[in-house]
DNA sequence: TTGAAAGCGCTAACAG
DNA sequence: CTGTTAGCGCTTTCAA
C-alpha cells in the first residue's frame, strides 16, 4: 500500500522545506543547481507525481481546455480534434474531449462538469438539440473564454470558427444544375440549426439564380442519420409524379445510406437516373461506387483555427470579452462519380 | 468581472457557516430542510458551481476515469468508448478520453497526466509502439485500478478484456479455404503486438489444419494504414510467380485500401481473382462493392465489459490487486461479397 | 441541527 | 539560495 507521495515526503527525506521542493520541481531559478538535482533524482526514485488538483487549486490555472462535440467518430469532428490537439499541445495545454451524442441535456452536463473542473477555455460544437447558448453563460460570467466551431448560434455574441455552409450548398447545387438537373430535392437537418439553415439557403439561392422554381415539397427535414435517410427516400419513391433528378443531402451519412439503398433495392442508377451530393467528405464517400460528390469542410483547419483563437483569448482576456470574432473556413467541392451524368 | 463564487460567499450571504453550506450542497441529512432550501436557492441565484479541484483534493476521489485509445475515429474505439460511457455514466462517473495516435511517447504523457489528475481508474488500449506496461506501474503502485482492453500485454499481470483474435483469424482463413483458396497471404501489423500475433497464429493454424504449406513470404508486416497497404499490394503484384488467391488483412482499413487500389488500377477482380477479408467491421466495409468480409469484434461489448470490470475494482480494491481477470469477447465472421467466389 | 477548526497538496509572498 | 507562513475551496471530525 504505497501511499501517494507528496512534496512533504520529499522534503523530509532531503531535510529541506516543501517550498524548496516545489520550486525545484518547477525549475525555479531561485533554487541551487545542486539542490535541484537532488530533488529531481529523489522525486524520480520515489516515483513522485505532482498532484494537479492541489497545484491547480492554488494557481487557478489548469492548463486544460475542454472540447465538446456531438460525435467523436464523425470524420469532421475527429479531424477537427486532431487540429485542436496539434495547436494546444504545442503550447503546453491538455485537452479533455467529450461527446454530447447530439443531446442537449448531455451537453449541459458536460459543460457544467468542465466548468467545475475549471478548464481554462472551452471549444464547443453544439448538439443538434441545443436551443441556444444559455448553458455557456457560466463560462462567460466567470471570464473563461469560449469559442464555438461548426455548429454555432448567431445570438450570444460568441466568437466562432464556422464553415461557409451557404456557399458550399450553393456550389453543390449549381454543379448539379450545370449537369442538367432540374428537379432537385434537398435533405436537411433541423432548420433551426445555423449550419443546416445556411445550407438550405445556399440551395435555394442556386435554384433562384438559375430560374428553377423552389417547391416546399422538395425539402425534407430529418436527423440525417442512416435510418431517417432511408425512410425519406422510400417515401419519395412512393410518391406520385416524376422522381427528382438530384438530391442535395445535408451530410454524407444520409447520402451514402440512400445510394446503398437505391443500389440494393431499386433499379434506379446513380448518377444516370439521379445524382447525389453530400457534405463532409467522410472516408466512405471515396470508397463507395460511384464515389460521392461532396463538400470538403477542411475540419483540421477549422479545429486548428478555433484552438488558436481560444489560446489567444486565454492570453488576452480583454480581447476575449470585448470583441466577437468570426472566422469563415472555405468550402471545397469534390466532384466524384455520383454527379457525373455524362461519363466523359 | 464576476468572481468565482464559493461556499464562503454563500455562507456570508446567508449568515451560515461554510461547513453548513457544504453539507446542504451535498444533501447531507445533518442539515435542516429549510436551510437546505435556502442554500440551494441562493446557490442557483448566484450561479454557484462547485470547485471540483478543491473537493476532489479533500475527498481524494475524482469520480473520473481515464480512457486512452490510439485513435478515437476508428470505429472499434469509438464504439468501445460508447460502451464505456454508458456504464460509467450510470454510476455517476465521468470519463476523460485521450488519443495516443499510436505513439508511445504521447501515450506515456497522457498516462502521467491522468495520474497527476488522480483519476479513479484507467481503461487503456495501448499504442502500437508501446513496448510494455512499465508506464502503467505508477497506477498500480498507488492502488489505482487499471483495465486493459483490445491491445494488451501478457506480462504485467493486468486485468483485461480482449477479443478472440486468434479464433477470428482462424475462422476468416478457414472460410477462405472452404471457398477454395490455396495461396493465402496475410497482412499483419507489428507481430510484437499481441492482437496481431494472435491473428497471425490463427491464420497459421488454419493453414496447418488444412494441410496448406505456410510460407514466410506470404506474410507482410506494416502499420496497416492506407499507404502501407497500397505499397504492399503493389509490391506483391510486381513479384514473379502466381498471385495470391486470398488476402487475410489485419484490419479493414488496409483491406479497403487494397480493394480500392485493385479496382482503380488493375484488372484484378474481387472476389473472382482474389478474395479479401479484414478485421473490425468498419462502416465503409458495408458500403464498398463488393462488401468486405470481416470479423466483427463487438467493440461496444468490449468497452462495456472493461468499464464494468474497472468499476468493480474501484469498489473493491482487494479484488483489483489480488486477482488478474481476463475476459474474452467472441468474434463474429461477417461474410460479404469480397469472399463470395461463386455468386450463388 | 449548526459552528469551529483542521487539513487535502500545492504555490507564492515575504523574510532572512 | 532557502525557510516560514498563509491560503486556494472544499470536507470532515469534533464540539456545542
Amino acid at each position: 500500500m504505497t501511499n501517494n507521495i507528496t512534496i512533504h515526503d520529499l522534503a523530509k527525506e532531503l531535510k529541506l522545506d516543501s517550498s524548496t521542493i516545489s520550486r525545484a520541481l518547477n525549475d525555479s531559478p531561485r533554487v541551487g543547481v545542486k539542490t535541484k538535482e537532488r530533488v529531481l533524482s529523489k522525486a524520480k526514485e520515489l516515483g513522485y507525481q505532482r498532484n494537479l488538483m492541489a497545484s491547480n487549486l492554488r494557481t487557478k490555472k489548469t492548463m486544460t481546455i475542454g472540447v465538446v462535440v456531438p460525435h467523436i467518430s464523425r470524420h469532421f469532428f475527429s479531424e477537427a480534434i486532431d487540429g485542436i490537439e496539434q495547436v494546444v499541445a504545442g503550447k503546453g495545454y491538455r485537452v479533455v474531449i467529450s461527446q454530447s451524442h447530439d443531446d442537449f441535456k448531455t451537453e449541459k452536463k458536460i459543460v457544467d462538469g468542465l466548468f467545475m473542473n475549471r478548464v481554462d477555455g472551452l471549444l464547443i460544437s453544439s448538439s443538434m438539440t441545443t436551443p441556444n447558448t444559455e448553458h455557456l453563460s457560466i463560462f462567460t460570467k466567470n471570464n473563461i473564454p469560449v469559442v464555438l466551431f461548426d455548429r454555432y448560434f448567431e445570438k450570444g455574441g460568441f466568437s466562432k470558427v464556422v464553415f461557409e455552409d451557404k456557399k458550399g450548398a450553393f456550389n453543390l447545387t449549381q454543379h448539379m444544375i450545370d449537369g442538367g438537373c432540374k428537379k432537385i430535392y434537398h435533405l436537411t437537418g433541423d432548420l433551426e440549426s445555423q449550419i443546416y439553415k445556411q445550407r438550405y439557403l445556399g440551395y435555394r439561392e442556386a435554384l433562384k439564380k438559375n430560374d428553377l422554381k423552389f417547391q416546399k415539397t422538395f425539402v425534407r427535414s430529418s436527423n440525417l442519420n442512416k435510418e431517417d435517410a432511408i425512410k425519406i427516400i422510400k417515401a419519395i419513391l412512393n410518391e406520385k409524379g416524376q422522381l427528382p433528378d438530384a438530391l442535395v443531402c445535408g451530410n454524407d451519412i444520409s447520402a451514402l445510406a440512400i445510394m446503398k439503398y437505391l443500389d440494393e433495392n431499386t433499379s434506379i442508377r446513380v448518377p444516370e437516373d439521379i445524382v447525389i451530393g453530400g457534405f463532409s467528405n467522410e472516408p466512405a464517400s471515396d470508397i463507395i461506387k460511384p464515389g460521392l460528390t461532396t463538400i470538403d469542410q477542411h475540419p483540421f483547419i477549422i479545429g486548428k483555427t478555433a484552438a488558436e483563437m481560444l489560446l489567444n483569448f486565454i492570453d488576452d482576456k480583454e480581447k476575449a470579452f470585448q470583441t466577437s470574432n468570426t472566422v469563415v473556413v472555405r468550402s471545397e467541392l469534390i466532384v466524384r462519380g455520383s454527379t457525373k451524368k455524362n461519363k466523359s
